[in-house]
DNA sequence: GCGGACTGCTTACCT
DNA sequence: ACAGGTAAGCAGTCCGCG
């Protein structure tokens, strides 16, 4: 999480050498294998009821899949245990005569028996026969696998594995039947089901056949599921120690409960170092005179809840709690949590760690358009919400009782809010990542958005009986890259970027490609088994923008990552997106299809990405060089014939072209001829009264006719600008959006510079403060692993850890520039006397270069010589 | 011993 | 562990220089 570092934030300096007073600390560090749990948490599911699947896990004590199941009416957890006899196995291509001469395989105490199966090759489409090696247990498959001389499907956790056989669907309704789950189908009204078979008339017949089978997961219900959001307060003696869980010596003196059945609750314990007086609050207050009934009463709270909410609970309040209550004498059979493999595994239902969710790349790109870029609560919660958590003065631990209460209640308010607002977009949006990733909600909250399209791809192949391919041989046909990238370290190349002038315009017009390379993957057929595979009788080659030949599809037959992203990329486009902003039905109706639309986005505009991502197991380099190179080919086609129409395109990046002040008939002809020659979409994405551009790529400023705006990369966008250079740089753009015409040029000229005159006087004259004058930058890694050089905001790191405090990954490092050794101090040990003004005279110039350059104001021209005129005569 | 040209590292952005 | 492209600022190195 990224912490912001206070005075507070001291430690001490004997840190270094915990890791031997850490074993005695830990009492029960080695009876995790011997531990065990055999209270009934959760009662089992009834025939005939219905019920949301909400995840699969694996019971080692029953040795089966387990279904974990809630019910709307009692807003409780149930488990349904297997009922098909499901058993662990994995599949090899030797015949079972051969198997049964393994004997690490046949000889294993876990080896079940040995099956032959038939499936389909993804490439020939050709029936294959293979042998099926069924064992008791998951563990088993890891142990074989790599006595057979080729092991398919053997990566695969056992809970999934189960969720494709059966064809399980997270997230969706299913009733019990004779002790297995059946779905059940959401009623659609006649308009609507005509409505998505119009959107997919011109499709492939294996697109239509899936469409019937999409449908439950866009349109069922997502049920508001019962839960509640928790947070610790622990108490610290040392200023700034962040506890350490798996010591956990220090008591919990609060912990606070905000359930969406408007449950608000803080468990408070009593102590004589502070002022105990507690007054009134909107929260229920239960106080404790001791820490273990504090926690007892908490246990027995929340085991009413099916989901706990967290925010950083793996890493913090879980094991905190979990490690608490052992060394307070709970057996482990009374704690419903447990640790496995550094998460807090709630027993008795399901555990979310938003943290992990909200710091996911997709989710912050995709489903919140980078609306946050710090990921600790209180940022996220500001962006979504515009909450944030009560501001402290001191340390958690020298709180009255009072303060204590309203700020721990504040934050398990918040955590809870987060997947409240707005009618539970974030709630529901995790309901639909699971149902498309057909993920269990615990994993999916905590994996990256390559798990789940792996997940999303191997349902589907289980689903058609198609084998799934060894990386290899995947890379045996498509690893071979043809361009080569400008970024060094790089594989291939990616997309063009035109050279923008610098200079303010007039009615500019943004086009743009609707989702461009997912439409290339769609209309071109592209997927791991379609590009650079032998026996093809159907061959469309790729080239890209140079006219060089780079790859070939086959056209063969339809690529199962085109079917699939075409599906989702027509539901998004043709239905879900038409309906979020349909006048016909309610407000709320609106904002569930706009969770849909965005969820789809996240999968959508990430298959590409995996595709050349060395970890994705269906990894095929030859398929994104491919679709980079249609998409340079497309734009640069584009461009050209634009400009062949007398349009001028000002800049461009990817999949977007700047037009000068285009005609409606030429942006129209523009359309219809990408339509016509690609089958790709061109729309008008953003019309700016005008854009002024610095003349870098990346890098501009558009203005609305209404006078809203858009920075783009410039450095007063940028986090780590210190803040008065954003503040200073926001009244220019204020005065900027006033500009109606070139007119009006001149006279924001004279105001710009007499604006600039005022900053480099401010600065002479320390008129900004330290907070202000900071830079703000992200510690990415532990500080011993910058060895190749020492940045600056290490620098600030190391002063700061000598000082004794703890810094951290992820910790923001505000630190400012002075005249000293080092050039940099952290704003907590500087002074604003020693700043080095010079160097933000630096800062302040490279920030206003950019807007400046725009207006053709070249800073020379009255820095050096007006600046100290100016100053000459102010000084008289 | 020092400065300029250069490369590499790091961070933060854009699509 | 989705991708590549662009920019800024600094760290560190090499080279030349009586």
């Amino acid at each position: 999480m990224a912490r912001q570092i206070t005075l507070f934030d001291f430690t001490l300096k004997k840190e270094q050498n915990k890791d031997e007073s850490r074993k005695e600390e830990i009492p029960h560090a080695n009876i995790n294998e011997e531990r065990r749990k055999p209270k009934e948490w959760i009662k089992e599911a009834e025939e005939g009821k219905s019920y949301f699947l909400l995840q699969v896990d694996y019971d080692g004590k029953k040795s089966k899949a387990i279904c974990k199941l809630y019910d709307k009416e009692t807003k409780k957890i149930y488990i349904l245990y297997d009922n098909t006899g499901h058993k662990p196995y994995f599949l090899t291509d030797i015949d079972p005569e051969k198997v049964n001469k393994i004997p690490k395989v046949v000889r294993d105490p876990s080896f079940d028996h040995l099956e032959t199966v038939i499936k389909i090759d993804p490439y020939s489409g050709n029936k294959i026969k293979l042998t099926k090696i069924v064992v008791k247990d998951p563990l088993a498959v890891r142990r074989m696998r790599n006595s057979v001389p080729k092991a398919y499907e053997a990566h695969i956790k056992y809970f999934n594995n189960y969720i494709y056989d059966l064809g399980l669907i997270p997230g969706l309704p299913y009733v019990v039947k004779k002790g297995k789950l059946e779905q059940l189908r959401p009623e659609l009204k006649g308009e609507e089901v005509d409505e998505i078979r119009k959107a997919f008339a011109d499709s492939d017949e294996m697109t239509k056949e899936a469409v019937n089978d999409w449908i439950p997961i866009f349109e069922s219900e997502v049920p508001d599921v019962k839960r509640v959001a928790i947070d610790i307060e622990v108490y610290t003696p040392i200023k700034g120690r962040i506890p350490d869980p798996e010591k956990a010596e220090f008591p919990i003196i609060s912990i606070s409960l905000a359930g969406n059945d408007g449950t608000k609750r803080v468990l408070v314990l009593l102590r004589e170092d502070v002022n105990s007086q507690i007054t009134k609050h909107d929260v229920i207050v239960e106080t404790f005179k001791s820490e273990r009934e504090l926690i007892r009463r908490f246990f027995d709270i929340i085991l009413d809840y099916p989901i706990i909410l967290t925010f950083n609970g793996d890493d913090f309040d879980i094991p905190y709690i979990y490690y608490r209550a052992l060394k307070l004498n709970f057996t482990p059979e009374e704690i419903p949590f447990d640790i496995i493999n550094d998460e807090g595994k709630y027993l008795a239902g399901i555990h979310i760690d938003l943290y992990k969710f909200f710091f996911n790349r997709a989710i912050r790109n995709y489903a919140f358009e980078g609306k946050y870029n710090e990921y600790n609560l209180d940022a996220v919660a500001t962006a979504l919400l515009g909450m944030s958590k009560v501001k402290l003065d001191t340390l958690i631990s020298f709180l009255d009782l009072d303060k204590l209460i309203e700020y721990n209640s504040r934050d398990a308010e918040i955590t809870l809010k987060l997947t409240t607002f707005n009618n539970n977009l974030v709630w529901k949006l995790i309901i639909l990542l699971a149902r498309i990733s057909k993920m269990g909600l615990e994993e999916l909250t905590r994996t990256e958005v390559s798990t789940w399209i792996k997940n999303l791809y191997y349902w589907e192949h289980r689903r058609r009986n198609w084998l799934i391919p060894l990386k290899e041989e995947i890379l045996t046909r498509s690893s071979q890259i043809k361009t080569a990238a400008i970024i060094k370290g790089k594989r291939y190349k990616g997309a063009v970027v035109i050279d923008p002038p610098a200079g303010v315009f007039f009615n500019v017009v943004v086009l743009d490609f609707a989702s461009l390379y997912p439409s290339i993957i769609r209309n071109w057929n592209i997927s791991y088994e379609t590009v650079d595979v032998e026996n093809c009788k159907n061959k469309e080659y790729v080239r890209d923008e140079t006219g060089e030949v780079l790859h070939y599809i086959c056209k063969d037959k339809p690529g199962i990552t085109a079917v699939i992203t075409g599906l989702l990329r027509d539901f998004r486009v043709k239905v879900y997106k038409k309906k979020a902003k349909s006048q016909n039905i309610s407000e709320e109706q609106r904002s569930v299809y706009d969770v849909v639309q965005r969820a789809m986005k996240v999968f959508i505009n990430a298959t590409y990405g995996v595709f050349g991502a060395e970890n994705f197991p269906l990894y095929a380099p030859a398929v994104a060089e491919s679709v980079t190179a249609i998409g340079r080919y497309v734009i640069t086609t584009t461009v050209n014939y634009c400009r062949s129409i007398g349009l001028q395109v000002l800049y461009g990046d990817t999949d977007s072209m700047f037009l000068w002040n285009p005609s409606k008939e030429k942006l129209e002809e523009i359309i219809k001829f990408v339509k016509g020659k690609f089958g790709l979409d061109l729309e008008v994405d953003k019309v700016y009264k005008f854009v002024a551009f610095s003349g870098l790529k990346k890098n501009y400023l558009g203005v609305y006719p209404d006078g809203k705006t858009d920075i783009k990369g410039m450095l007063a966008k940028k986090r780590n600008t210190p803040e008065f250079i954003k503040k200073e740089f926001n009244e220019v753009k204020q005065l900027v959006t006033t500009i109606n015409s070139p007119d009006d040029i001149p006279k924001i000229r004279d105001q710009l510079e007499y604006k600039i005159k005022e900053i480099y006087e401010k600065l002479r004259h320390k008129g900004y403060n330290l907070d202000e004058l900071a830079f703000r930058v992200m510690l990415s890694k532990p500080l011993e692993s910058y060895t190749k050089n020492t940045p600056q905001h290490v620098k600030a790191a190391l002063q700061l850890r000598s000082y004794g405090v703890m810094v951290l990954p992820r910790d923001i490092i505000m630190f400012v520039k002075v005249k000293s050794k080092d050039g940099v101090k952290p704003v907590q040990l500087a002074k604003l006397s020693e700043i080095d003004v010079d160097k933000y005279i630096d800062a302040v110039r490279s920030t206003f270069e950019q807007i400046l350059k725009a207006f053709g104001i070249n800073w020379g021209q009255f820095t050096t010589t007006s600046i100290d005129t100016f100053f000459n005569i102010s000084k008289k």
